[in-house]
RNA sequence: ACGCCCGUAGCUCAGUGGAUAGAGCACUGGCCUCCGGAGCCAGGUGCGUAGGUUCGAUUCCUAUCGGGCGUGCCA
């Protein structure tokens, strides 16, 4: 709605900017790139273009006298169209979607003003659509593959995997929403170095708890959960594998318990409220010959050499600073082969967009990556990393270091646990995944009123009250006479109200979730604001109907943002 | 040493090549005969520093300082 608006003032501009032009008033070569856009000032009218201020420097003229010119233009178009539609029987439809009135202002910007007469169709069209009120097709269902978490089978989920998990899901979300076809990935990392270790551990453990004296490997995982894992495992199948030969023992005892720590992921990770399209596991890529036949590709292309053993890529192609090792001197490849094997095989399942999140500790693979994709042949810019950085975690006024090795670290099971799932949600989509989130345990205990969660959540379950407190159904009401809402507070929730579908798309293509949560807070905080000044149960009957609308209107708009931030929608605190 | 990210109010963080840079928390003072006071309204010396590009820079560029991360035949 707020999107057709702005076409229709851009397209305005332009035309009254091409007539000026013709006329000889303005010189220019081509259509400046002005912006339209929303001020941040109301008293700046509903849309305000810099068209005049770019064209200064082109047209050597100043600026404000370059705003009048596409002013008068702007006025004689509009004439021109209005006497052709005065010919039809009812003009006054027409008019109410042409400008109230537009100023030259400031520098040289040029303010519309839309009037409020558009905004009260809002209502009744997002009660209509109710759940799909924000939805788009403008993503015209391209297929998008994002892929997040990836946490290491060998432990626990800790805060950052946390974080991750909730922009991602957030992430598909909005660009479901904004009309593409999402699917969520996981990669289990079921192979190589870390395996191995993770073997070594399970076993020095085992072996420890049947009474054996034995050295905890040093590069292990030194962690509670291993212990309990193998734990679990020993009551399965007590002292069986005891005696048996070591690699045997040590294949049983990956097996069982990559089975029990996937499974552990794939529940918390479910009760976080995330669950995936595909579970793909590494092993899969080394056992189909995928890998092989990845290397060979690249060797086939040049980008592949032999030193000391090893077979090295040519990253520094790509703008690294070092070549890069794919298979070690005693054959095994690496991680990074493994994981070019993998984006190679994203791309040939034919996605046209293909999205990771990854923590800013991986930085360091991004252009290596992109290389890799652009020596198969496949274009990297189709291939987007989101950065986030790490997260902090602060207690007691301290930074408390996490490490996997040493096992100390806040997992994600405990963090709901303790905050709950909404506010972890909502407190990681909060920060843009560009900013150090410090994330204090002690303020997200308290579980109190500070959460801004509670403050959206608020909105709706106070909504929700008042409509149970109504004296009308709302289908009783289904038509009011919209123009009554004429405070200022109303004005101001309906246009927040006209931006979501808007706000939806900008979010999605801008991979920004964190715009989503500031949408819902500001809102929540319109509503509130509204709620003070405005009685909605009020005795004049045609104001409380309209009213009532408006507020049902709101309850959509809330339910459908914390449905994509995936919090709950309480109806009663 | 080099590379990437960050530096905005007391704290945690938004934001933008443009008009008077915002929110939450904290602090102070108001607002319930009335739909939920987990709310509303009012209150502020802040864009690390120095140059440059521009009609205009907090935003872009360079340098510099401070913090985080990375630079493995680990993942």
């Amino acid at each position: 709605m707020v999107a057709a608006k702005k076409e229709q003032v851009t397209f305005e501009i332009e035309k009254a900017l091409q007539q000026a032009k013709t006329k000889g008033q303005l010189d220019f070569r081509e259509m400046p790139n002005f912006a339209v856009e929303i001020p941040r000032e109301k008293a700046h009218g509903d849309f305000a273009t810099n068209a005049a201020l770019l064209l200064s420097k082109e047209t050597k003229m100043p600026p404000r006298q370059i705003a009048q010119i596409i002013l008068a233009n702007l006025e004689s178009s509009n004439n021109n169209s209005d006497s052709s539609s005065d010919s039809s029987s009812n003009s006054s439809a027409a008019g109410a979607d042409r400008f109230e009135k537009v100023e030259i202002a400031g520098p040289g910007f040029l303010n519309f003003y839309l009037g409020t007469g558009w905004l009260y169709k809002l209502v009744p069209q997002i009660i209509a659509e109710d759940k799909n009120f924000g939805k788009s097709s403008f993503g015209q269902g391209e297929k998008v593959q994002i892929e997040f978490v990836s946490a290491n089978p060998t432990g626990l989920l800790h805060m950052g995997n946390a974080r991750g998990a909730a922009l991602g899901d957030t992430l598909c979300n909005l660009l479901k929403a904004a009309g593409y076809e999402v699917s969520k990935e996981f990669y289990i990392n079921d192979a190589g170095n870390q395996i191995e270790n993770f073997g070594k551990s399970l076993e020095a453990r085992y072996l420890q708890l049947l009474g054996e004296n034995v050295d905890f490997p040093e590069e292990g995982y030194h962690g509670e959960d291993i212990i309990e894992t193998v734990k679990k495992i020993m009551a399965e199948v007590g002292d069986a594998y005891l005696k048996v030969e070591a690699s045997l023992r040590r294949e049983f005892l990956i097996q069982k318990a990559l089975q029990e720590k996937i499974s552990n992921i794939k529940n918390d990770l479910a009760r976080f409220g995330v669950e995936y399209d595909v579970w793909f596991s590494e092993q899969t890529l080394h056992d189909s010959g995928a890998i092989t036949k990845t290397i060979q590709e690249l060797q086939e292309k040049g980008y592949i050499y032999e030193k000391e053993g090893a077979l090295w890529l040519k990253t520094t192609q790509f703008g690294d600073e070092k070549d890069e090792v794919m298979v070690r001197s005693n054959g095994l490849p690496t991680y990074f082969a493994a994981d070019i094997a993998y984006h190679q095989n994203k791309f040939e399942r034919g996605f046209q967009k293909v999205i990771n999140i990854w923590g800013a500790d991986h930085h360091g693979h991004v252009a290596r990556m992109k290389g890799a994709m652009r020596a198969l042949g496949y274009d990297p810019e189709k291939l987007q990393v989101i950065l986030m950085q790490l997260v902090r975690l602060s207690q007691e006024g301290e930074i408390v270091r996490m490490s996997k090795r040493s096992g100390q670290y806040i997992t994600l099971a405990e963090l709901m646990d303790e905050v709950g799932r909404d506010a972890a949600r909502f407190f990681f989509v909060m920060r843009s995944p560009d900013s150090h989130l410090e994330f204090d345990l002690d303020l997200a205990k308290e579980e109190s009123a500070e959460n801004p969660v509670y403050y959206v959540q608020y909105a709706h379950a106070r909504i929700c009250s008042i409509l149970k407190a109504s004296p009308e159904k709302l289908t009783e009401s289904g038509a009011a006479d919209f123009t009554l809402l004429k405070e200022d507070a109303e004005i101001d929730l309906l246009r927040k109200l006209a931006d979501f579908p808007e706000e939806i798309i900008e979010a999605a293509v801008s991979y920004e979730p964190h715009r989503l949560t500031r949408y819902a807070h500001d809102l929540a905080s319109l509503f509130h604001s509204f709620y003070n000044s405005c009685r909605v149960l009020t005795d004049e009957e045609e104001l409380r109907k309209a009213r009532l609308l408006l507020v049902e209107a709101t309850r959509i708009t809330l339910r459908n943002v914390l449905l994509l931030l995936g919090v709950s929608t309480p109806e009663r605190m």
